[in-house]
DNA sequence: TACAATAATACAAACGTTTGTATTTTGTAA
DNA sequence: TTACAAAATACAAACGTTTGTATTATTGTA
């Protein structure tokens, strides 16, 4: 069945004319008189042709194509974030190539790699929580490829964009909102160290605490440590049975860890949100339906994803080198209130 | 910034030998000598080569890309298996360019010229639900682009392959387990009525029903015309709220619709499940945090990925033209019993 | 009717590889 | 040494476009 291409070169010979005028022909150049242009557009359609975009690629030094390296698929902010940069970029005739780290740093280095090979002209990336060091990045930027990074930026790399959220004063807002409220034993749920995100979000609630004077409580806190859904349940609902003291509201780094708090406090019977309000961080559509719905910090994710890409289209529109040195932008966070605080 | 990229000329210069031969040499072609090839080798490194994958294709006629065409992003079901054809493909060093249809047919035909432009080894659709012709998938299958469709294929199409699920059968097994267990008034909440997989789920409702000498009450059927969650919501609400009778089960089509369900349902004063159980469609990971839990059809939805991906493979290896006509490959479903049904 | 001016088209190099064939170099045996 | 096979390398075409420059055809004007 492997046919062969029709090719400019195909349409030319039928026509009697070279291979330049087809070519200029099909794009609608003035170099080439109406009635040609007619012929050759008939004729292309008559031999069912199609541009090979490759070679178009190779001869013009674009792809169209815009690398984005996430984390992982099965988390729905990356998901948001690549609809939002789809949104973008199509806007501006870009596609997406989207790879997964897999969370693993070398991961991140091959795909970063094989979009080295000029398959892409930019790259949108997500740090994966085990990159510590930026070197295969810079060596990216070095090369001149716009980059822009986004979210879990544990270091700033010169040359590249950042699009961030203020994770830290996010979380601070969500616990103040509980403190304010008359909340004093909060608990806080929080994931693994490594992340940046993660970190932010637990350095937002110690200084909450600090700032009303609510001396921090050990035993009121919890850094799950799992990948893995099935053992985060287990940790949360591990942690909240052993729990000595009632607490009177729980503020989480995730809405999985929102949700499964809820779903076992529930069943300690405790009453949401009288007994105990609980604020999760995301806002990915899931809090909403859960019952009770779950108060959230939102983060903008789409948007996250349409800055992100932007800031590409903007350094790939520039061929006027590094005139931008390097853009840091922090997008806001808002607490999207619903029935798990009693709204 | 925008530096020029090392290619094979600039290392065969400084060398002071051919092109060729470096070429030869990166491969490790036997051709070269051991001591040539490590000094191609360690110049290349020198130098900060990368290959040009554009220039590779261009000569090669092979991209390693594969094409994948899904209505959207925000719903897991695509995700995963999107998720299980990079499992697979990755294996065999090919990557895959992820474009969403928005479910529109016309967009669906814009992903699919832009493949055709030579973008993609090969192409793995699952048709929007718009779609009810199925030309543009025809005239790219006989250009010789190996394509495999999956899920809501409404129509076979010759020359291509199919990875489908029994949805008759699987919703046919729910409504059959509900039946068995002496429910009589059972809802069955469907989905927009052109979507294929929904139309297969709703007959396989009334042959159970059939099956089992029920009379089928149009009271107790809802066929939801939303595409947005909140509308959704609201119309199985108002459905539920106005229903004069007591169902004692409801199958939806979707995990959501079941949520949703649930959700008015207690609401309502039922209890889950002694009232009245409910069996959703998917499996997708929200429905085992929700409380009660939603028992459900599980969808093999990495798998459906991976089998496509395989079938795409082997399409791929085999230049050998049309040896293979058309597989239609049927996955098995199967239901995940959880709190909604008292398991 | 011829000549310039301009319109239309053709030619050819370039993009960075791969790869078949030709050529040069090396090693070995007479 | 010389001759010859084998090993190593060089040459050049090809992949399908784009695009600057050269060439040819057409028009208008004197």
């Amino acid at each position: 069945m492997k046919k062969r291409r029709v090719k400019l070169e195909d349409i030319a010979r039928k026509l009697n004319i070279s291979i330049a005028t087809v070519s200029r022909a099909l794009d609608e150049s003035p170099r080439v008189k109406p009635s040609t242009r007619e012929k050759v557009f008939r004729m292309a359609k008559a031999m069912g042709y199609m541009p090979n975009q490759i070679a178009k690629s190779l001869s013009s030094g674009k792809t169209n194509l815009i690398g984005v390296i996430i984390p992982r698929y099965d988390e729905s902010f990356f998901i948001e974030v690549c609809r939002g940069i789809d949104h973008y970029v199509s806007k501006h005739n870009y596609k997406i190539l989207i790879s997964s780290s897999r969370t693993s740093f070398e991961s991140e280095q091959e795909n970063l790699s094989f979009f080295e090979k000029g398959l892409v002209d930019g790259i949108i990336l997500c740090p994966s929580h085990e990159t510590e060091t930026f070197s295969h990045i810079r060596s990216i930027i070095n090369k001149g490829i716009p980059t822009v990074l986004f979210d879990n930026i544990k270091e700033e790399v010169s040359g590249a964009d950042h699009v961030l959220i203020d994770d830290n004063k996010a979380s601070f807002s969500a616990v103040e909102y509980f403190i304010k409220k008359g909340k004093k034993k909060i608990v806080f749920i929080g994931g693994i160290k490594d992340k940046k995100v993660f970190q932010d979000r637990y350095s937002g609630y110690l200084e909450a605490m600090k700032k009303y004077n609510i001396p921090i409580d050990e035993d009121l806190i919890l850094h799950c440590n799992s990948l893995d859904r099935e053992e985060e349940d287990l940790e949360i609902s591990k942690y909240f049975k052993n729990l000595k003291k009632r607490p009177d509201a729980v503020f989480t780094v995730t809405d999985n860890y929102g949700m499964m708090s809820m779903k076992i406090l529930t069943k300690l019977n405790y009453n949401i949100p009288k007994d105990v309000e609980v604020i999760g961080f995301g806002d990915l559509g899931v809090g909403k339906v859960f019952v009770p719905s779950l108060t959230c910090v939102a983060q903008p994710s789409f948007e996250m994803g349409q800055k992100s890409a932007e800031l590409l289209i903007d350094q790939l529109k520039d061929e006027s080198d590094e005139k931008h040195k390097k853009r840091v932008i922090t997008l806001e966070t808002k607490i999207v209130f619903r029935e798990s605080t009693g709204d």
